[in-house]
RNA sequence: GGCGACGUAGCAAAGUGGUAAUGCAGCGGUCUGCAAAACCGCCACUCGCGGGUUCGAUUCCCGCCGUCGCCUCCA
């Protein structure tokens, strides 16, 4: 069975195939660093790492490359806003959301591009675009002639005709066509510049993937991935550019994530969350409250391509699966190895096997993935309730572990927020409720449970004493 | 207005041309001193509404209603 995958460019699902066989040459629009990063961000972030780990999974070598639009006009708008360097700004706020893809579990890209890295290849893309005739240089700047390209609007659905009857485009003298866009933009006083056979100046927006995807994976690349609002018209763009300059096909597969939306307390309308409404929940502060499999789980729990609405009620819901997927990796506490429970539970892991590479090969269905691990914590647990112990119990941990590792959850026991010497403390509550119990003290020894929860510390008695999480 | 996506139980959310996964919540039971956790059982005669195709549609087609995204910076 070959993976499917959805394609935006054709509008269906399609077999997943390689330009070389065993590699996938992956691109996704990563950040634009103006200010702190939100869940948003973190949710492609998250969506094209799931993505990858499960190509890796099915045994392909994946080259996974992710930009930083590092320069543009927000950069500069939001430096001079707080009185900053703009390249310092951009630089320093890359580099917090890349600790923050960290603490996400989010594997490192194969590399990290940045625009200001990027400045000779991208001016030779532009110059090659002028000497085709696909772009012109007006007043230093450069604009790209839309009109030359043919197939202008095929990732969108859009044609040229459509869009220049709308009125939504700003008349500038300077372009041929309104439609026409920038590459390159001639520089304003006090604006990072760089020398270029058109005077001093910088890139425009959509260069940059453009000249950073031919850098680092070629000509043609397997995937091409980002948000969906990034379809028109930031990759309508870069189709335009890269197919105009090189003649070929630039990606295969054209893959969008949903966005996460919020609903607004003032209207109570659901929207977008961004920036610019003002409608963030950033990562950090997500992470401060939760730990960062809660938010995996939010994003595997429905399908990557649909819109996905954000509350705390779907974060508690979420919070309530990750405790029930560590539960299942609790130690055994019999020591069976035959019988029907033992066989059963061995036919539940290969079930589940099974299961989750039939889910994810049908374009990452990830909820169905998940909910086939669901099956498996049931048919553990149940093996463990039934007194199954040895190697089958273990193994079959130890094939959850493997399968919810490809979809990057870490599973690691709860590790107390804040305060880590709580433990002895604990401890010591414990033992001394115990003794209470022993006594049938148990108005006492409720009530000290009572107050513990209280203040966050659930305990369980069970045959092998007390446990307690927080 | 144009392009696109979506509308499944209280909530979240998969899925298939032949009568609906999973998680949360809820209800009953086992276990427990009592809880919690775990386990067992129950919980959508029904998949926005109206037509059509079909032996049969939630799944395909058409229309309508509703929600969202893009068309301007945006993951």
């Amino acid at each position: 069975m070959t993976m499917q995958i959805y394609n935006t460019l054709s509008r269906k699902l399609e077999p997943l195939t390689t330009i070389e066989p065993g590699v996938v040459r992956m691109y996704v629009c990563g950040v634009t660093p103006y200010d702190e990063a939100h869940i948003g961000h973190a949710m492609s972030a998250v969506v094209f790492d799931v993505l990858r780990r499960y190509l890796e999974y099915r045994g392909y070598r994946v080259q996974h490359i992710v930009n930083f639009t590092d320069v543009d006009d927000k950069v500069i708008e939001r430096a001079n806003a707080v009185g900053a360097d703009p390249l310092q700004l951009s630089s320093q706020l890359a580099d917090e959301f890349l600790g923050q893809l960290a603490a996400l579990n989010v594997l490192p890209a194969t590399a990290y591009p940045r625009v200001t890295q990027t400045i000779p290849e991208i001016r030779d893309f532009v110059q090659g675009l002028v000497e085709r005739g696909y772009a012109y240089a007006a007043a230093g700047d450069v604009y790209f002639r839309v009109h030359h390209d043919e197939d202008y609007g095929k990732l969108s659905g859009r044609s040229l005709d459509e869009m220049l009857a709308g009125t939504r485009f700003e008349v500038d003298p300077r372009k041929e066509s309104p439609a026409d866009f920038a590459l390159w933009k001639a520089a304003r006083p006090d604006e990072p510049a760089w020398e270029s056979p058109w005077g001093p100046g910088r890139p425009g927006w959509h260069i940059e993937c453009s000249a950073m995807c031919v850098k680092h994976l070629g000509q043609q690349i397997d995937i091409h991935g980002g948000g969906n609002d990034l379809i028109f018209p930031h990759h309508e763009n870069e189709i335009a550019q890269s197919e105009s300059l090189t003649g070929q096909p630039f990606a295969r597969f054209w893959v969008h994530n949903g966005m996460l939306q919020l609903v607004n307390p003032a209207t109570r309308q659901v929207e977008k969350m961004s920036k610019s409404l003002g409608n963030m929940v950033t990562i950090a502060k997500f992470l401060e409250q939760y730990d960062g499999d809660v938010f995996r789980l939010i994003v595997l729990s429905s399908s990557y391509r649909s819109p996905l609405t954000y509350n705390s009620d779907v974060a508690a819901d979420n919070l309530r699966k990750l405790e029930r997927l560590r539960t299942a990796l609790e130690p055994a506490t019999g020591t069976t190895t035959l019988g029907p429970e033992v066989e059963r539970l061995a036919q539940a892991v290969a079930t589940a096997q099974e299961g989750f590479t039939t889910a994810m090969d049908n374009d990452f269905n990830s909820a169905g993935a998940l909910a086939v691990l669901f099956d498996l914590v049931r048919a553990i647990n149940s093996a463990r309730d039934a007194g199954v112990g040895g190697e089958g119990f273990a193994a079959a941990q130890q094939r959850l572990r493997e399968l919810a590792g490809v979809l990057g959850l870490r599973l690691a026991p709860q590790q107390p927020r804040g305060n880590q010497a709580i433990g002895p403390f604990v401890e010591l509550l414990i033992s001394t409720r115990n003794e209470l119990r022993k006594v049938k003290q148990f108005a006492l020894a409720d009530q000290i449970r009572d107050r513990l929860t209280e203040l966050g510390v659930t305990l369980e008695d069970g045959a092998q004493g007390t446990r307690w999480k927080v």
